[in-house]
DNA sequence: CCTATGTATAACCATTCGGTTACGCAAATT
DNA sequence: AATTTGCGTAACCGAATGGTTATACATAGG
């Protein structure tokens, strides 16, 4: 079973997942709240998170702890910044451009 | 169907497609060389990344060259980059919040 | 004109995905 | 002790995914 960042993200229903955990981690069931498919459901996608290391769960008790592991979106980061070279002029991927990058930034590249 | 840049980037042959691409434009059969698996293979996975944008096929003759549109990556790389706050110091997405983003690390929900 | 080439597409297949309901279990509450 | 709460898991389901082989078709070259 492929368990990566990658594939862990297309799914629109974990992204939102971890939109929610990256402003404050939670419960199972406060997460589920948000949604209006079943319990288990979220469930098994907070599971494929965790598997991909995106999620943290710490048991307190009963309740399942959910955080979001946001370091493991360097794979993702990594990968997308390689070809920022060949959309816009930035390179800020190699963290070396910093101030030049402030000045690119100016004239947004967003469409 | 949903067909956005997320889920295509989900699988590592069409990554590898992409990666292709982005080093030089080429036809199908070119594309094929480089995998095991068959042709018409690769051509639903052509499809899928032309159906999301991130490849453009323009028929020359009887062949279909096929580039890379790594503009498509911009959605991605925001989303992505709204969170690179959480995982070091850097900013380098948004460019604008240097000063608050030193305060929100402070207190980094990250365990 | 005939053949070879480059590609798309249809039909099929096994597996995975994303959801459901039903159930079980441990921890908290009463 | 009995009940409620929070959660995981099993069994199931329809649809999507990612591959295959066979076929068709337009274009290029002999």
């Amino acid at each position: 079973m492929r368990r990566d960042v990658f594939q862990a993200i297309a799914d629109p229903t974990r992204r939102e997942i971890i939109d929610l955990l990256a402003r404050n981690p939670q419960n199972l069931n406060s997460i589920a709240d948000n949604f209006t498919i079943s319990r288990p459901a979220i469930s098994k996608q907070i599971k494929i998170l965790t598997q991909c290391g995106l999620v943290i769960v710490t048991r307190q008790g009963r309740e399942h702890y959910c955080s979001a592991n946001l370091k493991k979106f360097n794979e993702v980061a990594a990968w997308i910044e390689q070809y920022r070279v060949f959309w816009n002029n930035k390179l800020d991927a190699l963290g070396d451009f910093l101030e030049k990058e402030a000045e690119v930034d100016k004239r947004s590249p967003m469409k």
